[in-house]
DNA sequence: ATGGTTTTTGACATCGATGTCAAATCCGCG
DNA sequence: CGCGGATTTGACATCGATGTCAAAAACCAT
């Protein structure tokens, strides 16, 4: 199977092969006529312009850059997903990288994509959009990057995200709503400063409703699975125990769901479980767990149409450049009314 | 930032760019000390050769396609990441490329990335390395693929695969140890040619032990929690039900304990459930679920090698391009021995 | 030294598209 | 009909690497 260059079809088409590209690229100045004449002939020869030499030539390789943490995690999924999708509309690619900042000479991957696949954009998941030494990386190569859920918003990068504060509070104010007023507190990373943000949103609302956050109930988890059901023990083994807890999100909920059903717990009677995300795990079991629905996937696609919109391209301090999309809270079975102990 | 080309490279070097291409090829014909003084330039000037160029000339992309169905599944994670540590290593490139048969127009998407891409070589992912047209097109443009866990073994396509079969016979086997002879299945879907196995797995070790399948107890799932969620309730909802229940993925399995917790039935005093895949559901529950462990990174992994590998290139049937990885049965506290109800 | 090999090296064409810019064509109007 | 200005078109150089192949250098034995 021979390629079909783009000179054969300037050939067919009796025109030359610029015109031909002019067609392929929308770009103005072809007669109408001539226009439709070589899409024809496009279609006809089932005609493929070669990404490379395209590339090449025009200094643009329509491909964004994926960097990620964590790529088997279930948040890295729907990111992917929600960015190939619409990298796919707008003809682009993307590349996935794992970023792993534990290990020494992560410095030379990213440096190797930005420079080999001269990328158009970059993509930064959470939580490595915090790190300084990366973001240096692509704002020293020029290269234009959006954050997603970044603790801070660097002038001349983009941003993407969700009101982490605003929802841990609402979550908050559901579980007050309820009735509870001893409320345990799952956090997540350190580094991960959603997370922080999520534990601030949570302490405000607790302050705005005059209840005392007990610190014993509040206890640093690592987003794992695992980390939720020792922290689930560690809640739950005595008897002065949270009526309600609220985890940093849904794979820990999981895990302080699962320590309250082996502990015989009936969830939500004895304890309302509530987590964040709206993760695969929040519906993987029973009952589902009450979250926050994070949009995920939403996020991903609009950083990729900041980063193809030509106008950004040129000046990286776009107004649409820092966007916040909205959120949802998600009730479910794991959360209801407070229901008195007995010996309260 | 300027770009460094090979040109800067040759030039600070003395000698010509040509030479400076076999020292980063790592070809023959260079005297050692020539290749060393060009070495140090490069790591001097930090030169990365533009992968644009490289492609167009040489007619290799340093590319690979993975062709997948559901790329926000929890196998696909696997998947992906055990193939986009392989290519790091080989440096190469991924990309990934959803592939829903179900839409129509979806064999434009997989011609553009063979045409425009000139990928070098792709990964079908199951279930769709069983759909011959989507086969096709690679055999059509000439690009080496390789199935992972396809029904058939095409001559000109590489496989790699992992002996469902005798797992599902292991499992089988394993249950019908523990004095399990009323043993549920819970099947996948139709299409997918490895759940097909397990199940013939399962009869064959059945028939094996001469114990009669009971047709009531087999169902069909989708792969899907929810229809774990359904079936299980449909197996376990009379008094007439099985005392373990086989499901051919975890997250079905999963599906299936969640339901036998809501009916208050003891898992696995009660009933054993097995799963199937070693996915993080199976982890995600109380008890954990026994499964197979399938090595999915690793056949990813293979593929890239097989991809790579240039004996494969020049002949796809390569001696080793049909590969079958070992699999290995986990027991957790899913699964127990059979214990008589009260009536027996 | 000399001729014959073998190894190393580089000049030059090439991959397939796009950017630049000048030439060709079109248009309306005096 | 011919002219100026706007629009359309294509010739040619270019992007940055590698393939080809012949020239140059090194090596070896006589």
């Amino acid at each position: 199977m021979k390629t079909v260059t783009i000179k054969d079809v300037a050939a067919r088409a009796g025109v030359s092969p610029k015109t031909v590209s002019r067609v392929i690229n929308g770009e103005d100045h072809v007669r109408p006529e001539i226009r439709e004449a070589v899409q024809r002939i496009v279609a006809e020869l089932d005609y493929r312009p070669n990404a490379f030499a395209r590339s090449l030539s025009s200094s643009r390789s329509y491909l964004l850059g994926l960097f990620i943490d964590d790529p088997v995690s279930g948040y890295a999924a729907d990111v992917q997903h929600g960015a190939l999708i619409r990298c796919r509309e707008r003809s682009y690619h993307l590349v996935v990288e794992p970023v792993d900042l534990s290990r020494p000479g992560w410095q030379d991957h990213v440096r190797d994509s930005i420079a080999s696949l001269r990328l158009d954009g970059a993509i930064i998941a959470p939580p490595i959009c915090d790190a300084p030494e990366l973001i240096a990386l692509f704002r020293q190569a020029a290269v234009p990057h959006v954050l997603m859920a970044p603790s801070a918003e660097p002038e001349d990068s983009g941003a993407v995200r969700m009101d982490d504060h605003g929802a841990a509070r609402e979550m908050t104010d559901y579980l007050i709503g309820l009735g509870h007023r001893h409320i345990g507190f799952v956090q997540g990373p350190v580094n991960h400063s959603a997370s922080i943000r999520r534990e601030e949103g949570f302490r405000a609302a607790m302050a705005t409703a005059a209840i005392a956050v007990e610190e014993r109930f509040v206890r640093r988890g690592d987003f794992s699975f695992r980390s939720g059901l020792e922290l689930g023990e560690a809640l739950l083994c005595g008897p002065d125990r949270p009526s309600a807890i609220f985890a940093c999100n849904d794979d820990m909920a999981l895990g302080v769901l699962i320590t309250a059903i082996k502990r015989d717990l009936h969830v939500p009677d004895d304890l309302s479980i509530v987590g964040f995300d709206d993760a695969a795990s929040s519906r993987a079991a029973w009952p589902q767990i009450t979250t926050i629905r994070q949009p995920k996937a939403e996020m991903a696609a609009a950083a990729v149409d900041i980063l193809v919109d030509p106008s950004f391209r040129k000046k990286i301090a776009h107004p649409d450049a820092h966007l916040m999309l909205p959120h949802a809270l998600v009730v479910r079975g794991s959360s209801g009314p407070m229901v008195p102990k007995k010996g309260d």
